[in-house]
RNA sequence: AGUGGAGUGGCCGAGCGGCUUAAGGCGCACGCUUGGAAAGCGUGUUGAGGUGCAAAUCUCACGGGGGUUCGAAUCCCUUCUCCACUACCA
């Protein structure tokens, strides 16, 4: 969440830059302005009463320790009535924090001015292309019936376990995939990010932390009987390894790489969209992930975007980077660039990678902070990255790289990985 | 999962209703001392929030939340984590 000072300080200029997610934040800002005042003086209040108790209890302490009992419990007495207004007041500020703090969440981030203004994904802005669209031969069919033909991945038997979007990966299927995570750990150790397992279910403070709780709660899968989340992204549990922690200036900057499986609901998807591979309820998916001092968050932006577009320039997938306009930027983002690749038997861009910087928005959260000596600890900047999310890139490989037989050429670099060079 | 025990500052560890303003130690930083160092001595050593131009000062925090009390690290309830034993299990 933004922080309260950034907010009173820059009132018009939050204002303004939330437009560009087509938000106004008008009334919303006034009353988080409005409430944080009515928030100190009920602070005032309460604290001034709390210092008069403190006050008056330490004196019965010392009327007892003389013996004057009659003189303590007159003054017992007294207190004792004071107290009921302090509880009266302690339970108004306690409800003006929690509304406070609700009203916090609503706000998303403030996009960066380099993010263009827009509602949808057609108003996103093309900043990088390259590769070369394959032109394929007649007869050229879509990943779902390649997959099917060959037996590498199997959604009836998914359906069967589990449900709709829970493919079986078989044979030659599973290996690549394998050899796809592999491959993506490999090169995020390449560049320093250092490799972790973190656990798959989260607990609500997590949720929290990286800003998926409260208003995303519909998206995650919910266990209720323990009240855990089964992690939509490994962004969750890496981000908040850094939870609640100051870490020294010197540490930074933190850089993690991890693969896990990741578990969406998402509701409301249906058609072509969702066919095959291409949005799946589990996915596998190798996440980067880095907490940094905040005058080099733009830079390691950059930093990572080069990393994934050096994945999938080795994977010889046609792809397009798009810079998300302020319709489509996520609660917590600052700048957000979307990696996409061009799946030609579908003729169309999939989304494979998301790089975000979220400045202070989640650490504000996490109160993830840093500290340089005897100074006072400042928050830190986190961001992320997908390098990269498995079923696309594996649906863009199958597409794109089907021969005239109908078989599936591996590209170079997975070959070590695979053990094969043909499915 | 059951039963019992325990969670105190950067770390160890005392305190078990009011001289706690959290003892003592270790570590760390600075100073004195020294040719230099060690030892020794001295000083300091958390975070959040409020008031104030500032100096300063107040509030909150002894795993988390709630309660009893004029007053809670200390008593009660609840929850989490760790340890031991029992049961189960890869």
């Amino acid at each position: 969440m933004l922080q309260v000072k950034h907010i009173l300080e820059n009132k018009e200029q939050v204002i303004e830059g939330l437009k560009k997610r087509n938000l106004d934040a008008e009334t919303l800002v006034q009353q988080i302005i409005d409430l944080d005042l009515e928030r100190k003086t009920s602070i005032v209040k309460v604290e001034d009463l709390r210092a008069e108790g403190n006050k008056k209890s330490k004196e019965i302490g010392g009327l007892f320790k003389e013996g004057r009992i009659e003189e303590a419990n007159a003054a017992k007495l007294e207190v004792q009535k004071a107290k009921t207004e302090q509880k009266n007041l302690e339970e108004e500020l306690n409800n003006i924090e929690e509304k406070f703090r609700n009203l916090l969440y609503q706000i998303p981030n403030v996009p960066h001015t380099t993010v263009p203004s827009g509602s949808t994904e057609e108003d996103n802005e093309e900043v990088y292309s390259e590769g070369i669209i394959p032109i394929l031969h007649e007869g050229a069919k879509p990943h779902w019936e390649i997959v099917k033909k060959k037996n590498i991945v199997d959604f009836e038997t998914g359906v069967k376990i589990t449900g709709a979007g829970f493919p079986v990966y078989k044979g030659k299927g599973a290996r690549l995939q394998r050899a796809l995570i592999n491959f993506f750990l490999d090169e995020a150790e390449k560049s320093g990010y250092a490799e972790v397992i973190p656990p798959l279910l989260i607990n609500e403070a997590s949720g929290i932390g990286t800003g998926q709780l409260p208003d995303k709660e519909g998206q995650m899968y919910h266990v209720t009987g323990d009240n855990l989340y089964l992690i939509p992204t490994a962004e969750v549990p890496i981000t908040n390894i850094y939870r609640d922690l100051i870490l020294n200036e010197n540490e930074l900057p933190k850089k993690n790489c991890g693969y896990t499986p990741c578990f969406r609901r998402e509701a409301g998807s249906y058609g072509k969209e969702v066919r095959g591979l291409n949005r799946l309820h589990q996915f596998d998916k190798v996440e980067i992930v880095q907490v940094v001092h905040p005058d080099e968050s733009y830079q390691v932006l950059n930093d990572m975007v080069e990393h994934v577009k050096e994945l999938v320039r080795k994977l010889k997938l046609p792809f397009r980077i798009l810079r998300l306009c302020g319709g489509d930027l996520g609660l917590t983002s600052a700048l957000t660039f979307d990696f996409e690749v061009y799946s030609t038997a579908q003729e169309r861009w999939l989304e494979v990678s998301s790089v975000s910087n979220f400045e202070t928005y989640q650490s504000n959260r996490l109160k993830l902070r840093f500290k340089k000596d005897k100074e006072k600890p400042q928050l830190a900047h986190t961001l992320n990255g997908s390098a990269l999310a498995l079923p696309r890139i594996m649906a863009a490989l199958i597409e794109n790289n089907q021969d005239i037989n109908g078989d599936i050429c591996i590209p170079e670099v997975l070959q070590k990985y695979t053990g094969f060079s043909k499915i």
